[in-house]
DNA sequence: AAAAAAAGAATGAACATTCATTTTTATTTA
DNA sequence: TAAATAAAAATGAATGTTCATTCTTTTTTT
């Protein structure tokens, strides 16, 4: 394959470039162009790694969701306890978010606009599998409340994205002080 | 001033077609031109009533935002508990992200990336007054976790917007009983 | 009849993508 | 091994389109 021939470190630099002029800018304000710069690359070359610009932004997203959940799921075992396991899954989602905080952002700025496509979107979601399987596991055993996935991720695991957000706006310091605080009302919140 | 003179009418349509647009396509994907055509109006005509594209997604946001703190706050009677209190301010939050679902859209929209360019998007949550009083008065009276507000909004307030979204990405239905869970479940996580 | 509002067409800039060459890398031949 | 050649990768400069904004004219209101 043509593709394994060409540099895989101008790939990741075009990777890295977009997720930075797409988090200052926004999708449609970063020119091919200027990609291309931060890359040092020629515009036109872009297009012997990508098809066009909805597929640069789309293998970034699909690429950057993809560390994010090696990243979460990594220290992740899935043989322990309800609270154990989601303990160990949330740290390593905020973790996630302080440390990888550019990831994090583009991250979130995909999964709250229409900049993704589709069916890259919903490739995206099946990626927190186990995080599910540890719930279905908990309501089970009684201790995760009887409701809906999507709340106990909006309650638990969603406040993290916001707390991010509301921290690269300088509105808000994440310390490891409000992390521990995370925490508890995360956990209250889920259980019964 | 000359403004006044202007079609109100008008200077809502152009509002209203604008929220349609950027919902569905994103700011920068939207031409003024089709803003102009949904708002049955000349493109030229769009910069009577706003300085320029930016001007007018600004103005836009500033007039649903203060639509939707209007709306929030409409029922809201300080002199109850605590709990009544928050109830009556979250259940109107979810009635307009359910019932004002454009409005709440292009809301999170706007406050999740950098389409606006206005000095007020950075107020972060202080907008919320009055709720943020209510916690304080809560915290004091020992009901409300001693903890940051953004914790306590990110995990009571946020998840309705994560739940309109899912909604909106036709992935979940936020139902009457859905909203009970997701009540009970903001509650639980921010009291003691 | 004058002033204000609105319109459609024109302007010029920005940008995604492609084209024609050049440069680099790999392969073959002497 | 070194020169010669072929293939691949990369480039800078076009291309053609889209779009925000403005200009000139027409319509509506006062």
């Amino acid at each position: 394959m043509a593709k394994l021939q060409k540099s895989i470190d101008k790939r990741n630099a075009l990777i890295k470039s977009t997720i930075e002029l797409v988090n200052n800018n926004g999708f449609h304000a970063t020119p091919m162009s200027k990609i291309a710069k931060m890359a040092n690359v020629s515009p036109a070359t872009i297009y012997l790694y990508f098809e066009n610009k909805q597929d640069l932004v789309n293998q970034t997203y699909l690429e950057v969701k993809s560390n994010y959940t090696a990243f979460v799921f990594e220290t992740y075992d899935k043989d322990t306890s309800v609270k154990t396991g989601f303990e160990l899954i949330w740290r390593r989602i905020a973790d996630f978010n302080r440390t990888e905080c550019e990831y994090s952002f583009f991250l979130h700025q995909c999964n709250n606009t229409q900049i993704i496509d589709e069916p890259s979107r919903k490739e995206g979601i099946r990626h927190l599998q186990p995080l599910l399987d540890l719930w279905k596991r908990g309501k089970q055993g009684g201790v995760i409340k009887p409701i809906s996935d999507y709340i106990l991720y909006a309650c638990s695991i969603n406040p993290l994205s916001f707390l991010m957000m509301a921290q690269k706006q300088d509105q808000f310091q994440l310390t490891e002080e409000q992390v521990e605080d995370a925490f508890l009302t995360a956990w209250d919140s889920i259980t019964l």
